[in-house]
DNA sequence: CCTTTAGTTGAACAGTTGTTCAACTAATAA
DNA sequence: TTATTAGTTGAACAACTGTTCAACTAAAGG
């Protein structure tokens, strides 16, 4: 980053590239932003999280409805488990999913609304 | 696919699988709300994005802003515009970027909920 | 006409990501 | 103990993605 990557000559409108510099949040906060949406942002973890916004599913029952390994099916529950996006009880040797809270249902809810719109 | 890629012996909760198959939307329909939710699935773009909810831009100014040059600034719009999140209007030279709705605003507002909770 | 500036685009390359496979742990039952 | 089933994990590999670079278009001014 020696040689500039923004405009050559001239910004165009300092004042409002300031005013709104200002009201962004620290850089860091995007960054957690967008782990979070990159975790929407995928077919497999959708449908998991569309199926658990329905009822809590163990792995096994959740590799039969997506047609996909149980390797794959828990890979993906730890990434959103990681996110706190879901949880889960342990009940004998079946392990239960379950949405963590309503935001997962809020951000799918305005996503569909925009697809459809 | 030729072996099953499901639970080898069983299916543990037949019911509720039937139950939740029956509730989830054509496959189709979360591969779009995946496309949606990737595009705010990166830094740089939902730095865009929030600049943007802030006060319409030019090409040049979210480059200086976000400090990247304008061809990977003008890619993201693209992508963005495709998604029907951005929208534009030229003035001369110059191409004024602004939020299509106000899906966006809501999807990082329920997300940052998610992170500060 | 030619020059300059804002923006776009396609190819290429590095970095990331999702699935598979094999090996592993946890819990139950005989 | 051994066997069985549910689930987890790390490595590996193919597929995908974001940026850069160079070449391009669009509009304005001389």
């Amino acid at each position: 980053m020696d040689n500039l990557p923004v405009c050559e000559r001239d910004v165009l409108h300092e004042e409002t590239i300031a005013r709104v510099q200002k009201a962004l949040l620290p850089p860091e906060t995007y960054l957690d932003l967008a782990a979070l949406f990159k975790l929407l942002g995928d077919g497999t973890r959708v449908k998991l999280l569309c199926a658990l916004a329905q009822h809590e599913m163990c792995v096994c029952d959740l590799a039969a409805l997506l047609g996909l390994t149980k390797s794959a099916v828990s890979h993906q529950l730890k990434a959103l488990r990681l996110m706190r996006l879901v949880t889960f009880r342990r009940e004998a040797q079946t392990v239960y999913y379950s949405l963590s809270d309503d935001h997962v249902r809020q951000l799918v809810d305005v996503g569909l609304e925009h697809l459809t719109e």
